[in-house]
DNA sequence: CGCTTTTGACCAGCGC
DNA sequence: GCGCTGGTCAAAAGCG
């Protein structure tokens, strides 16, 4: 089923998040190990929930986009992303919850071997990534043109209580 | 010019 | 065995 064993790595990682999402009302961050059965390399799988209008959370890494998907049970597609800095294959996927549309859940697979880069370069990526989102989910409720923390904590003032539907995800 | 996004297709795993 | 779903790839196009 479903394990939560932090370990010093997830731990790691963990405080990283921390540093990058210090909003600690709206964002929660979680650690599942993937059902390691038959997996030699164990992953560590963060997921990130947070409250926002904006599908993507400016971590301070350059992520690419490789593909979407619209998964059962959920209107809103889900966004595959991976770390573009050469040799980091983490990955991550952007999902929003069906029940409610401004409840973000990021999800990291893997752990940076790497710094994170300048900010700048991030914001850059992340501009462009929005307004891709807005352009294939067609919602022109959520319109955003900045996207950074700043912005997230001004959607901080919904406390959420989504964990049953973060472990329904996580399974 | 380089980088990123978009989007359809393909593949693998799982359940019935 | 078949169908469904999720995840990834690759080509094309757009933007700074």
């Amino acid at each position: 089923m479903r394990n939560e064993s932090p370990t010093c790595l997830w731990l790691f990682s963990s405080l990283k998040f921390s540093l990058f999402f210090p909003l600690s009302r709206n964002t929660e961050v979680r650690y599942s190990e993937p059902a390691s059965s038959h997996k030699s390399v164990i992953e560590p799988r963060i997921i990130v929930q947070t409250t926002s209008e904006v599908d993507l959370l400016d971590d301070g890494y350059r992520w690419r986009k490789y593909g979407q998907k619209v998964v059962k049970g959920n209107p809103y597609p889900r966004s595959y992303y991976k770390c573009t800095t050469p040799g980091c294959n983490v990955r991550k996927h952007v999902e929003r919850a069906s029940t409610d549309p401004k409840a973000v859940i990021t999800t990291y697979e893997g752990k940076h071997n790497h710094d994170v880069p300048a900010s700048k370069t991030s914001s850059h990526n992340t501009a462009n990534n929005n307004a891709s989102n807005q352009r294939s989910q067609n919602s022109g409720t959520e319109k955003h043109g900045l996207n950074n923390n700043m912005d997230l904590r001004n959607n901080n003032q919904q406390p959420i209580g989504r964990l049953r539907l973060k472990e329904e995800q996580i399974t």
